[in-house]
Parts: C-alpha cells; structure tokens; sequence
DNA sequence: AAATGTGATCTAGATCACATTT
DNA sequence: AAATGTGATCTAGATCACATTT
C-alpha cells in the first residue's frame, strides 16, 4: 500500500455523486479532504482484516475489492466484490466490534481513507448520510440472504452462472450480450465467491464452455450469452 | 390469525425495555397504543409473505418464528429464528421494496402489529430509534455472513451442532449444561435451518444422540453437553 | 394422515496426484 | 514458481421407497 501522489477534492470527485457520499455538502467536502488519504493498493494487498479494530472507512475510486470471510482451514468465502463508488469498512464502527471480514483488492486499487472519528462525526451531523446508510445495509442484507439461499440449495453449475453475471456488472462489460473479453480473476478467487473446490469450478467453466455461454483465453473470460447465463440463474 | 382479546399497554410491556422500543418515550408508546393491534397466530400460520408490499412491523410478544425465503422448488432456507421482544418486516419499508422473506410462526404466537405510516413517523421523529434499528441491521449483517461462510464450508455434523445452540438460545434453556426438555421444533423446518434434506438432519441427530450430546424423546431434544457441541461447532 | 425414521442406492462435488500453461 | 487444468477416486449428502410412530 502506498500513498498516490496526486489530490483529488471530494468536490471534484464524479463518483461521488453516484456514492454514499454524495449527500455531503461542501463544508463536510472540505473537512473530509482535510482529514483523508488517498491510497494505492496492490492485487492480494490486504485492505483492512477480520478481527481487527476498525480505523476508518474507505471509498473506493478505482479497482475491485473482495470482501471475505476466512472459515475452515483458512478457504476463503467471498460475500461480495466492491468497486468505484464503494464505501467499506463501517458496519462494525456502528456495531462498535472488530472487523467481521476482510477486504483485500482483487487489482490494482485506488481508494481514500477516512479516519473513523471523522467518519463518526460526519454521521452524527448529516441525517441524509445516516440515512442513506441504512438503506444500504438493508439492502446488502437482503443481497447476501439471497446468496445463502443460493448456496444452500443451488447446484455448482448455476452458481457459476451466477457469479458470472455478478462479474459482468461489476467489471462494467456493457450489456449483457456480447461483453469485451475482460472478466480476469483467479480461478481460486471465483471457486471462493461459488462456495466451491477450484478444481470444481474449473470443470463448471468448462461445462458453460463447451456449450457456448463463455469463451475463455487463458484466465480470461468472454461471456457469449449473459441471457441464457441469466436463463440458468433463474432455473 | 385473530385479535387477542386483552390490551396490553406499550407502557407496561416489560419486553419493551429489552427491545428496540425501548428507546420510545411515554408519548410516543400512546401513540403507538392507540393504533396498534395485538394479534395472536397459530403454529405454521403466515405473518407475512416474500414478495408481499410490507404494510408494518410487528413487534413479538410471545412464541418463535421463522425468517425465511423461499429456494429451489419451494424448499424452505430459515434464515433466523425471531423470538418475544424481537422486531420484523422493518427492512423492506426502509428500502421502498417488497418483503424480501417471508415470517412464519414456529408456535403459537402473539406480537402487536404497527401499521407502516406509523412505524415511519416513530422513525422520522425519533433518532435513538434509527440508530438502534442500524446497529441491529449491521449486527444481523454479521450474523448472516457467519451463516452463509458455515453453509458454504461446514459439514451437516457441525451445523446441526450450531442449530441445535441456537435453538437452545432460542428457546431459552438456561445455562449451556442440563437443558430441560423442551427443543420443539419439526424435523424438516430443522433441516431448513442447517441447510440440508430431512432424512440426512435426522441422521445427523442420530449420531449426535449415539455420541452422548443430545437425548430425545419423540420429536423433543434435549441438550445433554452443550460445552459438546459448542466444541463441534469450533472445530 | 402427517411426521419421523430407516435402508438402499445414486451422484454431485471434494480430494488427491499430477501434467500443462503462464 | 504459481496458476490452470485433467484424470482417477472417494464420500458426504441427496434421493427414493418404505416402515414406524405420533
């Protein structure tokens, strides 16, 4: 981790708007810009981890972020990829616990840090913030039951079909027809977002190869047919 | 599901204090009081259903429910288990959507139902109330993501172990040694807490009561080393 | 009659041991 | 050297078909 040279103003940030922080007024602009660091990560770099004290929170400008849970034997299980425009690591400033998950970048990533007792009093003054807040978790809640639901009771197979779609919109590949050939995580990466062995998602991968969902170059994958990947989702 | 007959004022309602109502002052509880109803449910009779607009909270009162969506081919995923004093349907009025899953009563049960308007004008008005509900949504956060990580990598031995402490948590049988007689719950709603098919739940109980943990008694457990099973589940 | 339980069988996916590619 | 991929084998748990209990 290091810090990125240049500064970039919260008010000039364009991902902001679409962000949590985007109900910040210019004088809480002003005092974050103060207070933050604008930080680089590299791949596997870890962000902050599970069990730790929280020491700030995090916006996300550029890159992706696993966030995980580490369980038996240290295989990881990946709750959700986080990208630009992304805040991470306030649950547990508000539950007041140590970190439940870790964070560490999938590429390289660019994100700035708040420092927690600003992150404290940006809450206690701005109503919207708080607000806004809670309607994310809310929704992440549902998110992630609906993620347990589908690895309690869906086959390998579907959930890679899944993951698959959830990589195409994080990665930004336009539609869902005909995306560039840029879905590039490790094989070991996506195993631990399915909930399955590696060797078992390399054979799933094979499987939506040989009949036309996905065409693969090297570690790469184009998805051919995000709606018949969809058409698996929903079955 | 029908009215009870008695009234019980919110005022005098010594769950109260240990819920997240125990923020409300005297004149918010009249408030609450003169619109409420009290409303008692049969075991296996809906609270409300996935999919359904949320029309307002419900504040249990007495029994147990179950949290739960709805997966593959109707297969039931219990996601919590909500006992007296606990508060549900809220999530989905905050984020405008449709209950994201479905409450289904374990036993009989009673709870004080508060229509929606009024749950908003609590929260609108009264900050102690917003902060506690976000400190238990990060909480059940949480809790669902250790759920998830067990699903996704624990055998059935060990998460019918955490069941079953759960359940014993539940269904408040003192300490963790000599419980009494009184885990209660069907086979097949066991079975949708741990993830797994009925007849593998069974077995898995099977072996648990051959090893000494767990004694039954028709459909009744009783906990017989709950240091045991807490031993099983950290493993 | 519905829930619990059992036995027999099947199979998806895990695991192990390597070969191949980046 | 580490990641990807393959083949062989194993096994936990699902499924099916009933018997037994409540």
């Amino acid at each position: 981790m290091s810090e990125t040279g240049t500064f970039h103003a919260c008010l000039r940030c364009d991902l902001r708007k679409r962000s949590l922080f985007g109900v910040l007024c210019d004088n809480d602009c002003n005092r974050v810009d103060l207070q933050k660091s604008s930080l680089r990560y590299k791949p596997s770099e870890v962000i902050y981890d599970e069990g730790s004290r929280p020491k700030g929170v995090y916006c996300v400008s550029r890159g992706s972020i696993k966030i995980l849970k580490t369980g038996t034997e240290g295989k990881e299980q990946i709750l959700k990829v986080a990208k630009a425009g992304a805040l991470l690591g306030y649950r547990n400033i508000i539950t007041n616990e140590q970190h439940a998950n870790s964070a560490i970048a999938l590429e390289e990533t660019e994100l700035c840090f708040l420092p927690r007792a600003l992150f404290v009093e940006l809450m206690a003054n701005n109503e919207d913030l708080r607000s806004g807040l809670m309607r994310e978790v809310c929704q992440e809640y549902d998110e992630l039951a609906d993620t347990l639901t589908d690895i309690a009771q869906k086959p390998v197979r579907e959930r890679t079909a899944a993951t698959l779609l959830m990589l195409m919109d994080t990665y930004g590949l336009d539609s869902i027809e005909n995306s560039p050939l840029d879905i590039n995580v490790s094989r070991e990466d996506m195993a631990n977002m399915v909930g399955t062995a590696t060797e078992t998602l390399i054979r799933s991968l094979k499987e939506l190869k040989k009949e036309g969902f996905i065409e693969t170059k090297g570690r790469k994958i184009k998805v051919l047919n995000g709606r018949g990947l969809l058409g698996l989702v929903r079955s």
